[in-house]
DNA sequence: GGCTACTTGCAATACGGTTGCAGTTGCTTG
DNA sequence: CAAGCAACTGCAACCGTATTGCAAGTAGCC
């Protein structure tokens, strides 16, 4: 556990961020979780350790800026942060389940165009893509 | 323009509501952008005719109940309405300016699945596709 | 150890979304 | 056409998620 700790104090200052106490509970909690969680779930369950939710959303906002945290949302318009593991690049699309919130790579998925009127960006594929449906364990 | 009044007219009492000034304004509103609109673009371009908020928001959330309306999301967290009508039946991708939020509808875009292991869901196009970027004003 | 920039707690605000209640009105029916 | 009633509206307020300013506290660099 202590390793733990070290582990995530390592990766933290590794992305150009104080190694706080506050921000090492709210990066292993949203990491020992198998779902995106929101804001308001690690407020209330790191409550019991004293973080304000000023501080919580915070950190939470800053782990995702530095990209060990991804936000995403799965239609109830309410954000929601799950971890980051190394092997991700953001290049290609993402399907969100909006049942269990599971967010799927999709590098099999690409846009096709079938008329010229597009956003230049949209013609030379520099968007993000996020698909939103009903994973094959919540269909 | 009359002639319009009374197809909106209708067209909402087809639908079992009550075709009620505001609306008419509302439906009408809706029908004529060619984007999604917020419950706010739609009060404030409202406000004019003295509508209030809740009485828009109301209008809005009951077309929409009917099928007039739908109402859809672009990823920002704000819930938006388009008109439901027979060449806009089917939903289809919307891409917004993650610069000055501008959003469009993308319908000559679709998904193309290269492989085969796919949700589902992704594999019958039954998904919602937000695709976001600089739009050519922003880029 | 000192210092500085970053972080936190507190308190408040912002914003989209929503609702209760009393008065108004669309529309059905006689 | 008029009456009646349920649907609709304005007003005022509330809700929940999201965000921010400021002063005090602290992590970490030198």
């Amino acid at each position: 556990m202590a390793k733990n700790l070290d582990e995530l104090r390592a990766v933290v200052r590794a992305n150009g961020l104080r190694a706080t106490p506050s921000r090492l509970a709210v990066l292993e909690l949203v990491r020992a979780s198998d779902a995106p969680v929101s804001h308001g779930d690690v407020a209330d369950r790191l409550a019991s350790q004293g973080w304000d939710r000023a501080t919580i959303y915070r950190n939470l906002t800053d782990l995702a800026e530095v990209g060990l945290l991804r936000r995403t949302d799965v239609g109830d318009h309410v954000w929601r942060f799950e971890a980051v593991n190394a092997e991700h690049d953001a290049a290609h699309p993402h399907f969100v389940c909006t049942e269990c919130g599971t967010v799927e790579c999709m590098p099999q998925i690409e846009l096709a165009i079938h008329r010229v009127k597009a956003p230049r960006a949209v013609k030379q594929r520099q968007v993000e893509v996020h698909v939103r449906g009903l994973c094959d364990a919540c269909i």
